[in-house]
DNA sequence: TCTGGGGTCCTATTCCTA
DNA sequence: TCTGTAGGAATAGGACCC
């Protein structure tokens, strides 16, 4: 999708459009999300800090976001992709492959891909980019190919679907910077550029065992791979759900181990909830702490199968007291994995003993935990929760692009 | 310049057990 | 019974994606 969030937005506003629009947290701490074509022609772009994109952008409107709202759409965009092809791989709430091998081969890929791009306009109102290519990479950069630019001059439309086939297939990939591929990040780049590499021609110049060495085993022989236009993976639809996590960073530093414990035992019940929305427990938790210097660490431990909040706060809140948090507190999280579905979960023997007066201590919670569950169905997410999860900020939603102050600003 | 949140995957190390 | 070893699980950290 072309700037998802944003078109989103300019959907629920029709006066934003046109107009430079920047979706994210407006506070000090907060980053973009997504901003319009026009944010971007003054250099705005996601993942930048708020404070810089405010200052390159003075006039954007930044808008708080909605993300539920984004999910609503995403599900209303993969109903379309499914009456495509059965074989549709989400990567983002806005961004999927679709094997479209079948439909292609009665219609051609280029007419699949027109078609697709007029149904969601259509039916969604929205636009995309389709990128039409035999592998997973060239695909993606396909896509890219085909969207709109935006530079100091201002907002150039793309082309709405490039396809790449044949004897283009190894100059287009070889002309594109080594980090236009997937899995080169700013760390992988560097050890490249030291190698003298800045092209996936370079790279693919670059002899295995000398990528190998500099980036180890899996990652040098998956580049190599890559470059030279080797990528055999295949579009899976369906993909397990590996782990659920909830963190946050906080409007200041938190030092107070105390209100640092209410925090994990909200966002212990955070991770539950979705959980067991997914139809799955999980065994193993993880903490994560994130220094006011930007430092990180995590603490995790395996525990029997859970999927309750009481349960996976016991272990965060242990966690937490393995860490130094007198040093300030950034950013918190809790977050499972070691994921299966519910209906394979296997009674421990702390579970089949314990006592209700324990929290987390087993099955004494189901009922009130389906109880709480059954309340927000019909109450909503803010409608009940644990004592200590009581806060000023209930709603974790709202939250999502950093700690923030106005819903709204200029 | 200042760096969110929700994920996946890989690597290295440590610990346990056969 | 002690020791060395190999493999697997757990743990921690980091890179990367959108």
């Amino acid at each position: 999708m072309d700037a998802f969030y944003v078109a989103v937005e300019v959907q629920k506003d029709p006066t934003l459009a046109g107009r430079p629009v920047v979706v994210g947290g407006a506070g000090r701490r907060g980053v973009v999300a997504s901003a319009s074509y026009e944010a971007r022609a003054y250099g705005v772009r996601s993942a930048m800090s708020s404070v810089v994109a405010r200052r390159l952008c003075p006039d954007a409107v930044f808008v708080h976001g909605d993300h539920a709202r984004y999910q609503e759409v995403s599900g209303h965009l993969h109903e379309i992709m499914h009456r495509f092809t059965p074989v549709v791989e989400p990567i983002a709430l806005d961004e999927a492959f679709l094997d479209v091998t079948a439909a292609g081969r009665l219609h051609g890929g280029p007419e699949v891909a027109r078609r697709l791009r007029a149904a969601v306009a259509a039916e969604a109102g929205l636009s995309c980019s389709v990128g039409v290519a035999r592998s997973k990479l060239l695909a993606k950069l396909a896509s890219e190919a085909a969207k709109p630019r935006a530079d100091h001059r201002g907002v150039h439309p793309g082309t709405g679907i490039e396809v790449v086939d044949g004897a283009a297939e190894l100059p287009f990939l070889h002309a594109h910077p080594v980090r236009a591929l997937w899995g080169v990040g700013p760390a992988t780049l560097r050890r490249l550029e030291a190698l003298g590499v800045a092209t996936v021609g370079d790279l693919a110049a670059v002899p295995l065992d000398v990528l190998v060495g500099r980036l180890g085993q899996a990652q040098g022989r998956h580049l190599a791979d890559l470059a030279a236009g080797h990528d055999p993976r295949p579009v899976v639809a369906d993909r397990p759900l590996k782990s659920v996590s909830h963190e946050e960073t906080f409007e200041t530093d938190v030092d107070d181990s105390r209100a640092l414990g209410d925090q994990v035992v909200r966002m212990a019940d955070a991770v539950a909830t979705r959980l067991r929305h997914s139809g799955h427990v999980g065994r193993t938790v993880t903490l994560k702490v994130r220094y006011a210097d930007f430092t990180t660490v995590t603490r995790s431990q395996t525990a029997a199968p859970m999927d309750e909040g009481p349960a996976l706060a016991r272990v965060a809140k242990q966690l937490l007291t393995t860490v130094d948090v007198a040093r300030g507190v950034r950013l918190l999280g809790v977050g499972i994995t070691g994921l299966e579905p519910s209906g394979q979960r296997q009674l421990s023997l702390d579970g089949l003993f314990a006592d209700d007066g324990d929290p987390g201590g087993g099955a004494g919670w189901t009922s009130a935990t389906s109880a709480v569950d059954r309340i927000r169905t019909r109450f909503g997410s803010g409608a009940i929760g644990f004592a200590a999860a009581a806060s000023d900020r209930p709603d974790p939603g709202r939250s999502r692009w950093g700690p923030d102050v106005a819903e709204r600003s200029t």
